[in-house]
DNA sequence: GTCTTGTGTTACTGACCGGTAACACCACAT
DNA sequence: ATGTGGTGTTACCGGTCAGTAACACAAGAC
């Protein structure tokens, strides 16, 4: 049998490049199994191809984890897009439907968290090609929110960046250790509390100081 | 030279029994290293011994795994009893106190992050035997944390007990991917806001709602 | 004394790892 | 027709993996 008769084509005739498959086959091994239990022979046999063609298209296993990463980011990055699309010129629109979108995925039984924060817990050696990749999504994921922030008038931007950064990555890999049992609401409910508690600088209310507790706490 | 004779025997002359030198050997470099990145010949040289004693004090590298990660989950209670005993009759005291204990191991440049969660991110077959300790931990760990919450009158102690949680795993993984800066101070910063938001039930201030605020934002 | 128990040592299995060499093939361009 | 570049196939390399068999050796128990 042809090894080429049975693959995910988009449509029939047109192949797609083995180098897109192998891609798609090592984003799908890497993140359900984890990068280190994964062979290179078994993401080249679920690309419909082999080893031999894999090592024609990357010269090892750690740049094609690295690009396995990028790929990753870039698809975070069209969340995001997706996002500012949704609310243009709304910027804690686009904020809350980012944030819904990641509780969603939180929620998602067979997702395993940020493929990138796992990758740092899994390649802890810092020659690895993967950890330049990591650093910098995260430095442009802090300054997309910081600026969202920013833009929406909000004090101290930065800071409230990282700390709902921090509380996603949190919920993320709590998702793996102890389960998804109103994790995505909660996260909804904290990241709320926390844009709340860095004020709308005087936006629509008058009274000065503890506005923005209303939201923190929900009516019990 | 016989390799019993440079080893970190606590005295000299009453040799420490092998089980717990391979043990000792095992949490240094499963956490350093990662737990699928360390053979398990290497655990045994690392302990002054070979293969075959290992596999006659544990009857597989799973176990090795999971009695591992169940001596880690003890240290971890070592030091929620060290809060205790710093802070007796003081539930919310012994929270700081662990709370700053937890901000010092984050500025630590040598720890990575939580032995256990990075076990989880590392393991996701549900088989594996670590899992098991792994969720028994965390669910020890987040009693331990709404008891004393709810000891020291707070609202809702399961809850912040979650979220302080989620900020805690957050700030972990977040050390290993983007970096330490500034990551206790504001872990610290966080979780007391938490706390205060969550108010100390009419203990000492009479005004009603919104008295949690200040504490959230510094003095800029 | 002997007997037992734990340990050290060496050698080994079978499987898999990342990575490569050599060659056959096929579509396409000229 | 004749290359030519990308691909498939097979076999291989040296190394490491988890796990085991067989045997030598030591100390303590009796």
């Amino acid at each position: 049998m042809r090894a080429t008769s049975m693959l995910p084509n988009g449509e029939a005739g047109e192949r797609t490049p083995p180098r897109e498959r192998l891609l798609a086959a090592a984003r799908e091994l890497f993140y359900r199994h984890g990068i280190r239990a994964v062979g290179v022979e078994a993401i080249a046999e679920a690309a419909g191809t082999n080893k031999m063609t894999l090592y024609r298209h990357f010269p090892s296993k750690d740049e094609l984890v690295a690009e396995y990463l990028r790929q990753s980011a870039q698809e975070a990055n069209r969340c995001w897009d997706a996002c500012e699309r949704a609310h243009p010129g709304d910027p804690l629109g686009q904020v809350r439907a980012w944030l819904a979108e990641m509780a969603d995925h939180l929620t998602n039984a067979d997702r395993r968290g940020c493929a990138l924060a796992n990758a740092a817990v899994e390649l802890p050696e810092k020659t690895h090609p993967a950890r330049r990749v990591i650093e910098e999504y995260k430095i442009a994921q802090r300054q997309r929110l910081a600026h969202l922030f920013r833009s929406a008038g909000l004090r101290e931007p930065e800071m409230l960046a990282d700390e709902l950064y921090l509380l996603l990555e949190g919920a993320r890999v709590t998702a793996q250790s102890v389960g998804r049992d109103g994790l995505g609401a909660r996260l909804i409910r904290m990241g709320e509390a926390m844009i709340a508690s860095h004020g709308v600088m005087a936006a629509k209310i008058g009274m000065d100081g503890a506005l923005a507790e209303a939201s923190v706490i929900p009516p019990p």
